[in-house]
DNA sequence: CGTACATAGTTCAACTTTCAAGAACGAGTC
DNA sequence: GACTCGTTCTTGAAAGTTGAACTATGTACG
């Protein structure tokens, strides 16, 4: 923020929301916290860990292989890097992944899903297609369906990697 | 969650999403993991608190006398009373929130925004906005703003507390 | 080669969240 | 009162997350 990013005219009220947007926001983050804490919960229950761990299980699986290198799921599950290490260290103890040495670079670690961590997705799989299911799209109109997914492109669109004001849009 | 290999038996044979259901699905947790990041990072850095603290202190605001009941706070923010306990002592630190008994009901505790809590949230509020504003609303069509109060609207129904069937959902 | 810088992944400390008690009070009942 | 049960809120430990510092390796360029 330069020196000029404070003094901003204190007569340019900022852009508030509309009635309607409050309400479209509100909803928004009620409905997306009901729905993440179901989630958590269910996988917890039925699996044994959270939904973004699910989350890389379900990402490994369907790599080549079964194997993807750490940079890589950490982009696919748009998590840190630090925070992949933690969790591929806890389902390693799990026994549902394992690390791996990558031979054309010696920096780099490929996390593959073991045999087991297939297994444990494929008991718990059907139970959180339910659940999605049953939260989501059972309740959806095809429209609505439809709609939706456009929303939601359109909005990560916005906030895709190196963020809203891009890092060097000069240079795409 | 894609197809997950050879579950043969019809009886045992659980309704996978479509393809377009997948996309809306993908598009879905792409998006909201990326703006909750984005607001999380925005907030930690303009005001000093996850986006989850910021809430609370929004509530309080708006409630009479800028206080609430500790349970009424809890279920506002959807989150349970522990983690409204620990988060109030750390916003209590930041002498941004005290705490006060409630003289009808010797059990209870009020949450109170104090001048300091009200003063971060007027420095950030638009800040805040302009971000919300930016990743959502400056991107949507009026009608997709309608359409996704409505979708959320539906969504939170179908989860809300002691909502639907928690039981076993898919058995039905 | 050597220097400089970029990348891959881990680790540490501080912080947040969850889960399972637990302490204190209220309310109904006898 | 005394008993029971539910509610309110807190606590402590374990699990998860974050951001910065760190190791080790790759890459570009003189």
């Amino acid at each position: 923020m330069g020196p000029m990013g404070d003094m901003t005219d204190p007569a340019t009220e900022p852009r508030w929301l509309t009635d309607e947007e409050q309400r479209t926001w509100r909803a928004y983050l009620h409905a997306t916290t009901l729905l993440e804490d179901h989630l958590d919960r269910q996988l917890q229950r039925d699996a044994g860990m959270p939904h973004i761990y699910y989350g890389l299980l379900v990402q490994l699986s369907q790599a080549p292989r079964r194997r993807l290198r750490m940079t890589e799921l950490a982009k696919g599950a748009k998590i840190t890097r630090s925070r992949l290490s933690h969790a591929i260290a806890r389902l390693e103890k799990n026994g549902w992944v394992r690390r791996e040495n990558c031979p054309s670079d010696k920096r780099g670690q490929f996390a593959l899903l073991t045999d087991e961590g297939l297994d444990v997705l494929r008991r718990t799989a059907p139970g959180h297609v339910a659940a999605v299911r049953q939260a989501m799209f059972d309740r959806l109109s095809p429209g609505q369906l439809t709609q939706l997914g456009e929303i939601m492109r359109v909005m990560a669109e916005g906030l895709e990697p190196a963020g809203p004001d891009a890092d060097l849009p000069w240079l795409r």
